[in-house]
DNA sequence: TATATTTGTTTAAACGATTAAGCAAATATA
DNA sequence: TATATTTGCTTAATCGTTTAAACAAATATA
């Protein structure tokens, strides 16, 4: 492995004969310099292998064109597609983009924000951990006077951007669903109820049982992480009850599945005697049999927004947040 | 959101009425500042919210404390787990890592490493995206200067370190478990025999047959992309044969995951008439009903040792890279 | 012809932190 | 007391790039 002979563009510069300052022109096509320098200037810099110091330039204008995200775990199918929609968004404008994990920890998520403004970070994008209560940290970042975007877990009071699909509406018309098929004893495993998405969920869930006149009880209504063995933990305290559901909402795939794997062991038939419905993005879903019915969470979109409204506030040079929600309806 | 009002050495250095440079020797704890001017300028720096500019000191040091990772794709619990692991590690060192995606493609893996040698990472750890075959883009990496890790996939004539498990002995075993189990007509549906871990898990398998005196059956092997939409065609292509399987090992999990649908449908019972073997960390494969017997990848393991291993270069002057392997023992 | 404008370049100062070298004051050693 | 050493700081250069300002030469305008 050769030794760094890193060309800048000084080297060229001597080259050629000329001042640094005219070979910086010459490839930022400044009109200023003659077509025949910029000819001569690109094929020494061809030639010497010239790769741009990007740290100088960031220091220099002081943009780094780095974008950080932030996510509870790379590890889901959601996270990951609005990730690549994110990049793919971003990089045609010139960003690249640091992710890290949370890893659902709230300590790890404070970290993260260090570690991105640390980098000089032009803007964050965050959903947020399922530990995530206090919002303190987030403060760091519109201090560092750069955009916050969230998306997905991250409605907030932080009067930032939140791009997320409408919870509340497709916790609805899930239940819809399923009263159509004839169910009357629906469950829901929901999600933690500080967290804005799970709540949203929970309440979709009340009110369209009351719409449909059916009785909310509370045994039917249960809390959980999501976690696979959460799933599985819940739904067996569902077939123990006295009265047995006719379905199960799950707030999350991971979870559904470990509904899905209790059910399955027990013989019991889906959707005939118990109906199974999931929230999420995941491609097992739709992989194991019976297919559980899901939601759509329009990884594609979220990401393309986030990175839309970063790209917006970038051309302000008045950074001035305020809080707007983009919400889809999930499918 | 308030104005950009990054403080800076100066600016504590103002307050104080001493030269930048006490204030940069004075928060590296140099010991030609005394503690009573180290005490105050640390209290300022508190009060006015400084943050070092990291891209100032990574130009003047020309090392920026980043560290670029590409993989296939995160959305794996083997590259997820991996990551974090890697993360672990280097955190400690005061390097944060940037997390790219190839998605698989050749083409974005050569952007992918144009990105970070462009963000002046300080090293890249990868694992190829299935489509690569030629390896030229990876020398501008050693051209660059800094050190270049594989892992998973990645086994190469680069002459640079790779970090596995041992494909060949883990696939051997599988077929010696499968044997044992009293099974003749073992069937594999293996990764792109150019993937150099997906050739060895065939190499394995040529090998154990032969070890258990099994003839090699042509239609008993077949080549796949290992999606799980995949899985399902080739699970379709062994049960439409004269001869059935009563075993098939899938070289990933999510193929796997395709087959074990098939024979879902099919209401084939698993394993009494044909056995499913996967490989693979994704959480999925011992949730589905019936489990599936997986392979353990060593996550953590490889994670650690490919961090642990770039470290070992950086603190070397001059960056001379052989083909070092770190084989590990599959479970 | 005299003056104004355009063209193509150079000079020099920045961006913020680090660090080798220098220097005065305080303290130690002979 | 004279000299050496240590302490605690300052000065100035540097990393590689960008850019405002300056300027000479060429060309246009009056």
């Amino acid at each position: 492995m050769a030794k760094k002979n890193k060309t800048t563009i000084k080297d060229i510069a001597n080259v050629l004969n000329i001042s640094a300052a005219a070979v910086s022109k010459a490839l930022h096509n400044d009109s200023r310099i003659s077509e025949k320098t910029k000819k001569a200037v690109r094929q020494v810099a061809e030639n010497l292998n010239y790769q741009p110091n990007h740290l100088a330039s960031a220091l220099r204008s002081g943009k780094s064109k780095l974008v950080g995200v932030i996510v509870p775990k790379t590890n889901s199918n959601f996270f990951s597609a609005t990730i690549h929609n994110i990049e793919e968004v971003l990089n045609k404008e010139g960003y690249n983009i640091i992710i890290t994990q949370s890893n659902e920890s709230y300590k790890k998520e404070c970290e993260n924000i260090d570690t991105l403004l640390f980098t000089q970070g032009d803007g964050i994008i965050v959903s947020m951990a399922n530990e995530t209560v206090d919002l303190q940290h987030f403060e760091k970042v519109k201090q560092a006077g750069i955009p916050l975007i969230t998306f997905d877990r991250g409605e907030n009071d932080l009067n930032v951007d939140y791009i997320g699909i409408d919870d509340y509406d497709s916790s609805h018309r899930i239940v819809d669903h399923l009263v159509e098929q004839g169910c009357k004893r629906i469950a829901h495993i929901g999600g933690f109820k500080h967290t804005r998405i799970y709540n949203n969920r929970i309440r979709g869930y009340i009110d369209a049982l009351e719409k449909h006149n059916l009785p909310l009880e509370k045994e039917l209504l249960l809390e959980s992480n999501l976690s696979t063995e959460d799933g599985r933990n819940k739904m067996q305290e569902l077939l123990a009850l006295d009265k047995k559901p006719d379905a199960v909402y799950v707030a999350g795939d991971y979870a559904a599945l470990g509904a899905l794997q209790v059910l399955n062991e027990k013989n019991i038939k889906i959707p005939d005697e118990i109906a199974l419905v999931g929230f999420g993005d995941e491609p097992f879903a739709n992989m194991v049999t019976p297919k559980m019915t899901s939601v759509n969470q329009h990884s594609y979109q979220i990401g393309k927004i986030a990175a839309e409204k970063f790209l917006e506030y970038t051309k302000q040079n008045q950074i001035q947040q305020t809080l707007q929600k983009h919400i889809l309806k999930a499918e």
